[in-house]
DNA sequence: TAACTTAGTTACATTAAGTAACTGAAATAA
DNA sequence: TTATTTCAGTTACTTAATGTAACTAAGTTA
């Protein structure tokens, strides 16, 4: 039935790429390296719980690193590896498609 | 605080591509139209209750269309609109990134 | 009349995400 | 000395999204 299984390699990225909030928090980061609380204050909705949660399993993919600067108070830093960087033409791509298939939203009356 | 917002564009395509399986489903319809029970087996995993969810969002999206033809048993077949098809340069970004910056998955023993 | 096919839907269980309050360490402030 | 603030999260609890398996409905064939 399923005579065409799907490269994994692909699957996973997609998999990631998925995940509720990960492409965001990426595109976040390439402004350059951010704080948890900077992250959290530049995304609304997302809370500290699921920022912690994607943190965690960004770095153990090896796309984001946490770069700790003993400073008092400490200093913890997120900022993107080349893996991470990478990822831009995807953003770009979405980007495009954005612009050329969304419609621009109407502005709201307060 | 957050004084650059994003693109409410870019915003919401992202949404829409952050869905679990929406990408995956689009993916499948770019080899040609297929039927719910089609897509339903080339996604193990992939129930029928996300998958009805799906294509109803993707079809009110404009991404996706439905095509009923009235024989006997009834065929319905769901493919990739224009806008849908516009999709494709952002999967074969992920294709690149996956296989350039993910690692070969060994294989299994049984 | 019973069973089959296609295209889903429904009720229920499990997992993921959201909310708000809390922890712990170090450095001021009173 | 005790209280307060800052930073970087964590915890307990609620709500929403997904997964599972059985079921519906219409027409067809045996």
């Amino acid at each position: 039935m399923d005579s065409n299984p799907m490269c994994p390699r692909f699957e996973r990225a997609v998999e990631m790429l998925s995940k509720r909030w990960t492409s965001f928090i990426v595109f976040q980061l390439l402004n350059g390296p951010m704080r948890f609380v900077q992250i959290e204050q530049s995304l609304p909705n997302l809370s500290g719980k699921v920022l912690s949660d994607r943190l965690k399993e960004l770095e153990a993919e090896g796309i984001v690193s946490r770069n700790v600067y003993p400073e008092t108070p400490v200093r913890i830093e997120y900022s993107l590896t080349d893996k991470g960087r990478a990822l831009t033409p995807i953003l770009q791509e979405i980007g495009k498609w954005s612009s050329e298939w969304l419609p621009v939203p109407e502005a709201q009356q307060s």
